[in-house]
RNA sequence: GGGCGAUUAGCUCAGCGGUAGAGCAUCUCGUUUACACCGAGAGGGUCGGGGGUUCGAACCCCUCAUCGCCCA
């Protein structure tokens, strides 16, 4: 069959794609029943989400993993799914709803619900259709999402557990408040806005003191109506005897404490600061150190309460503070306003400033369950990839704070939660189990209300690599996945996601739910700017596949991935890997025309040409460094060694050097290099497939291949040991040509232009070498015809000369080299060889070298040092012959 | 302020103790029957500055500078 004139990538993914889901080989288990496992479970996308580049990244991550251990013949799971996004996808209900002019409320907690559900049905998922796109060979008949029935139930059992066991409990703490959309919401939805504000100080007059006051300053002045204390740092000497003292709080009359305590900084607006506990994190723990007063002054909308003076009530935080101020300065008590740049905290889904706000909620004691994630870590049994993220997962583990697991919502799963009359929880996993624990402790049947909080997305996050397989039921899934192998993600998501995980896998299954943890770098876009809608900078993954195909995507992802760096992609780079695509394709298609295709049986140790030999044992390094680099996670490794192989060695040597053969050579030696050049294609398309699934596996359907290459076998080429006699020769043979351009093109002989060649003093072996690749020599440096002559034959006037190891090469080329062009060449050769000789010489003369340095580089020296003093004299011979034209 | 990281060819980045590399870009040449999404060749770097360890440093240590990110 025929290969059309290039690759096209989106007739060809449909297809492919439709025949590996079809032959059920992206399902765990089946007929790998036997098989090791190699489990990979996904993180969870948001249900709301569509593939951003990100996600394109992570998961072409996941899939190259996947599929290379697939074709080593593991048992592989990739467990696929979604989360369910409680804000967001609320959200965007509410979106909806509100287009038709309903809210929320009026539609009830139930029926909001089910429009949600409805809405999922509809349109959630689209990530997951689109993963398809990328060519993610996930387990697609399990997907899961957390908010179905069995997880939904790991997550109440996971709660009523840890309650039980004390883990959870419910406590009035400061949380990050969203006043618009009421709920509390984690460290992670807040974004820090740099923003230009002032810095106010304010006169605090001190009781007792007529006409003192203490200066503080603050960047909220409208949380002063909450002070109930004034901290200054205990070794501050401009404050020291106030301390103890009292002052009375301006517009509001209270009288409050000057404290010591740390957090004052010296150095920081006038070294006094109000400490205003209910408002504000910091102030919160200096509240706690000294007992101070927590007096809360905004409601749920952050406006103004009934604790606060009454000209300020009902007031909206940001009216409140400029009236503050006003009627500060009405009453001279302003000492001046500063500019002040500021990190002020907004909620990424709601857009409004986030007010630290005390309630009530539920907690997790992570400090608790974060000691085995520790140890776990520390012991190996978990592995971060590249390991100095470790260092920071130990970093937050260490200062680990509760985890608020309530959000004031309806979409989630509901707290398995239920209340007496006076206040009393029960926490059980059914509504009947609480209500008979109630009668129990109430001696009689009592009307019990639920807790409407629901929790956390990320609580059933944190369960996702064991409920997805089955858990808390036993499953055959769970004794055989978990732990699972690997999990792929990027740093921004250790402390959210990752340590969430490895707290509850531990707590739950006594073991860590993963062995690995790869952390990928961030993509940025070309600029290195973080991604993001508002900046209007987000490359849209899909598009790129669109114009370059999936694959070419891929591997752009994939050389990109190197350890420890962001990626900034750029439409360039994708092109050039596309590219790379079309060259794979075409040097199909000449293997195709010339009958090199994928032989039945073949065994690469059984060929004869030296040729042949060679490329076998390239293509055993090449497959070696691939591997191992998939093995280590250095996906560019992976990638560069088979770019490097595939088109520096099998395209522009191998493929070059067979043609004689292939067209006119002799009927063994043609066969036995058709064979081998099929057999190096399809070994080629095995080691692509993890990174180019789509055309690996068309080229592989044309090439006569049999079965599917995604369950085709890995290349097992360490068996192969490259023939070191071979490569030596091939070498010798690239090295010539290389020369022989180099010098023809540095001469400006036409590129059509055959000229002689004599190869000259050259030694038994290399004369044979000559004799062997006379063809190739030929046709590929444009020299004939090729003669040789002794070391002391006259070379003809008007030669350029080429220093080949012991021999030179003689271009005759009367009336085209430029005698004096020529001698400079020489020359600048014969100095650079002069230097290279005299480092070395400096370096074997240092006694301490030859002493100290390991025999081999002493030794490695020497003969570096021999063979450059041998190239000197030949090239000194050959500037004595170029004098002797002048 | 604390922590982490980066600084290598024009650009994007590998290399992390023993002869400075890749891709892209640039320049020159080229319709040799796989490929111009190509081929051949070339130029281009005192590896951010300074100090130290070592026989030997882009690589290890210290320090400074600049730029990121995270936490306050």
């Amino acid at each position: 069959m025929a290969l059309d004139k290039s690759f096209k990538p989106g007739e060809v993914e449909t297809r492919q794609y439709e025949r590996w889901e079809k032959s059920g080989a992206f399902a765990a288990g089946g007929q790998r029943g036997n098989a090791r496992p190699y489990t990979v479970v996904i993180p969870p996308p948001n249900v709301t989400g569509s593939l951003h580049i990100g996600h394109a990244l992570n998961n072409s991550l996941q899939d190259i993993l996947i599929r290379f251990e697939r074709m080593r013949g593991r048992d592989t799971l990739w467990q696929p799914g979604t989360d369910h996004a409680g804000i967001a996808t609320q959200m965007v209900v509410e979106r909806q709803l509100e287009a038709q002019g309903i809210r929320r409320e009026e539609l009830g907690r139930e029926a909001f619900i089910d429009r949600v559900w409805k809405w999922k049905a509809e349109s959630g998922g689209t990530i997951i259709r689109q993963l398809r796109r990328l060519g993610a060979s996930a387990d697609w008949a399990r997907e899961r999402f957390t908010m179905d029935d069995g997880l939904s139930e790991a997550v109440r059992r996971v709660f009523v557990t840890l309650h039980k066991q004390g883990l959870i409990y419910r406590d009035k703490r400061l949380v990050n408040w969203d006043p618009r959309l009421h709920t509390a919401i984690s460290d992670l939805e807040v974004e820090l806005r740099e923003t230009k504000g002032h810095l106010w100080h304010i006169k605090y007059p001190i009781q007792g003191l007529p006409n003192c006051h203490i200066v503080v300053a603050t960047t909220r002045p409208e949380t002063m109506l909450g002070d109930t204390a004034v901290a200054v740092h205990p070794d501050d000497e401009r404050y020291k005897e106030l301390i103890a003292k009292f002052v009375v709080l301006p517009l509001v009359g209270r009288r409050i404490p000057i404290v010591a305590d740390e957090h004052a900084d010296p150095e920081a607006g006038s070294g006094a600061v109000k400490i205003t506990p209910a408002h504000d994190f910091n102030d919160f723990e200096v509240g706690k150190r000294h007992k101070l007063e927590v007096i809360n002054i905004f409601d749920a909308d952050a406006k103004l309460n009934e604790n606060v003076p009454e000209p300020y009530r009902g007031m909206d935080r940001f009216e409140g503070r400029k009236k503050v101020v006003a009627d500060l300065e009405a009453q001279g008590l302003l000492d001046k306003i500063a500019d002040h740049v500021l990190a002020v905290p907004y909620g990424d889904r709601s857009g409004v400033v986030i007010e630290p706000w005390l309630t009530d909620q539920w907690y997790v004691d992570a400090k608790k369950l974060s000691v085995a994630a520790v140890e776990a870590v520390e012991r190996g049994e978990t592995v971060f990839v590249p390991r100095q993220w470790e260092k920071t997962f130990f970093e937050w583990m260490r200062n680990i704070q509760p985890w608020c697991i309530s959000r004031q919502i309806w979409w989630g799963h509901q707290i398995p939660a239920w209340y007496g009359p006076d206040g009393q929880v029960f926490v059980e996993t059914t509504e009947a189990e609480a209500k008979a624990q109630a009668k129990a402790f109430y001696g009689k049947e009592t009307q019990l209300t639920r807790e409407t909080d629901v929790l956390d997305t990320w609580f059933s996050s944190a369960l996702w690599p064991f409920s997805t397989l089955g858990w808390p039921a036993e499953t055959p899934e769970l004794e055989r996945y978990y732990p699972t192998d690997t999990l792929v993600t990027s740093f921004d998501i250790i402390f959210f996601w990752v340590a969430r995980m490895m707290m509850m896998g531990l707590h739950f299954l006594g073991q860590v739910p993963f062995k690995h943890v790869y952390i990928h770098p961030l993509v940025r876009d070309e600029k290195g700017q973080k991604m993001s809608k508002s900046k209007g900078n987000v490359i849209d993954p899909l598009e790129f596949i669109d114009k370059y195909g999936a694959d070419a995507l891929r591997f752009t992802l994939a050389a990109m991935a190197a350890q420890g760096r962001e990626i900034k992609l750029s439409a360039q780079r994708v092109e050039g890997y596309r590219n790379f695509a079309t060259k794979v394709w075409n040097a199909a298609k000449f293997c195709d025309i010339n009958y090199c295709t994928v032989p039945a049986q073949f065994d690469p140790a059984s060929v004869r040409l030296t040729v042949n030999k060679w490329i076998v044992g390239e293509l055993a390094k090449a497959s070696l460094a691939v591997t191992q680099a998939l093995e280590a996670f250095k996906f560019d490794q992976a990638a560069s060694a088979i770019y490097q192989f595939t088109w520096g060695t099998f395209c522009d040597w191998y493929i070059e050097f067979i043609k004689p053969t292939l067209t006119a050579g002799e009927a063994g030696a043609r066969a036995e290099t058709r064979a081998a050049a099929g057999w190096v294609l399809g070994q080629i398309l095995h080691l692509l497939h993890p990174i180019m699934p789509f055309l690996s596996e068309e080229l592989w359907e044309r090439m006569g291949g049999s079965g599917l290459l995604l369950v085709g076998r890995w290349p097992d080429c360490a068996t192969l040991t490259p023939d070191a006699e071979a490569v030596a020769e091939m070498d010798w043979v690239v090295r010539l040509i290389t020369n022989v351009r180099a010098v023809r093109s540095e001469m400006n002989v036409p590129a059509a232009a055959k000229v002689p060649m004599v190869l000259r003093g050259a030694t038994k072996t290399s004369v044979r070498r000559l004799d062997v690749h006379r063809d190739e020599i030929q046709r590929l440096a444009r020299v004939e015809p090729i003669s040789q002559e002794p070391a002391d034959a006259r070379v003809p006037t008007g030669s350029a000369q080429i220093v080949h190891d012991e021999a030179v090469l003689v271009l005759p080329l009367a009336g085209v080299v430029d005698i004096e062009a020529e001698r400079k060449r020489l020359q600048k050769e014969l100095d650079r060889v002069s230097g290279e000789i005299a480092g070395i010489e400096r370096k074997l003369a240092n006694a301490d070298f030859v002493a100290r340095a390991p025999e081999h580089v002493v030794a490695e020296q020497q003969e570096r040092k021999e063979a450059a003093i041998a190239a000197r004299g030949k090239l000194n011979e050959a500037l004595q012959r170029i004098a002797a034209y002048a």
